[in-house]
DNA sequence: AGTGAAACGACCGTAGA
DNA sequence: TCTACGGTCGTTTCACT
């Protein structure tokens, strides 16, 4: 056996300069073709073709479509934060399958979940946060922290 | 004029069902074929390619490439709270320019900035923290939550 | 907004270095 | 891991609805 699916963290991938420049470009446009691509970076069509398929299928990259939230009438963005009692795996593994949470991660510090929820209006937000996420066992206390303005969204690491 | 350029908030799109079919479709692979996804929708492929070009033109959607901080080594990842002083706006704006941070959004709440930031290791976090966070202009207080475990991040919003 | 058809260009497998 | 190349399939444009 040379690769078994993995639950956990895999060896560090390392990047080379010709790969960041692959990503940088599929980070302007994910469509963009493997000729043009290969232009760009001084490679065959073939051989960038076979970079980004071995940088997906390690799960290194995805290409996906993102849409932007504001713009479908979702206007009301917060982060919450939670203190929680008991194992915290089973409230994350909760507040995942809420479908207006779409971020939770599990923290060190004064919250133990972060979560991050898209709602239409004031009154999603609310009901949600009362009848959904503070009714789930385990949750001591919440603290919410509602967007003004996203400054800064970035999406690629090992890029810079 | 029709439609000029905005610096901030849309009117709200409506998607209907098969737009939000066919984001489902580039979100599970931005690279499937326009001919492909035309099946799975029911349409032929010139009109999904008619509505995908729409969609990113409008700036509803986006097709990127997106990576692991994990599988690249960046193993240290934390969401940093912050109190501030004076412009939260100027703030933010020198937080985005740090290349360590990936998000950046403005609050209401007990901290006024979150930015999540992305180390390779426990050194890097602290200096950045210290060094380049905390020394910032109208920053009167941190905290910092240390992720732990991701459990769900979701890119697209009006598709559920 | 959507369809269909023909010309063009991109993609994929394979061979070879 | 790269280049070269030929067959196949996807994309583009355009006329029509």
């Amino acid at each position: 056996m040379t690769n078994t699916a993995r639950t956990h963290p895999p060896k560090p991938v390392h990047l080379d300069d010709v790969s960041k420049a692959i990503i940088e470009q599929l980070q302007a446009d994910g469509r963009r073709s493997y000729a043009d691509i290969g232009k760009a970076v001084g490679l065959s069509e073939a051989a960038v073709r076979q970079r980004v398929q071995r940088l997906t299928e390690s799960g290194v990259m995805q290409i996906v479509a993102v849409t932007d939230p504001m713009q479908l009438g979702f206007t009301r963005q917060a982060m919450i934060g939670i203190r929680a009692s008991g194992d915290t795996r089973e409230l994350a593994s909760a507040l995942a399958e809420i479908p207006e949470i779409d971020y939770v991660v599990l923290t060190a510090g004064s919250f133990d979940v972060l979560a991050e929820v898209v709602c239409e209006n004031d009154d999603e937000l609310i009901s949600l946060l009362n009848s959904r996420i503070r009714s789930l066992a385990g949750v001591r206390s919440t603290e919410t922290f509602v967007y003004l303005k996203l400054q800064k969204q970035f999406y690629n690491w090992g890029t810079r």
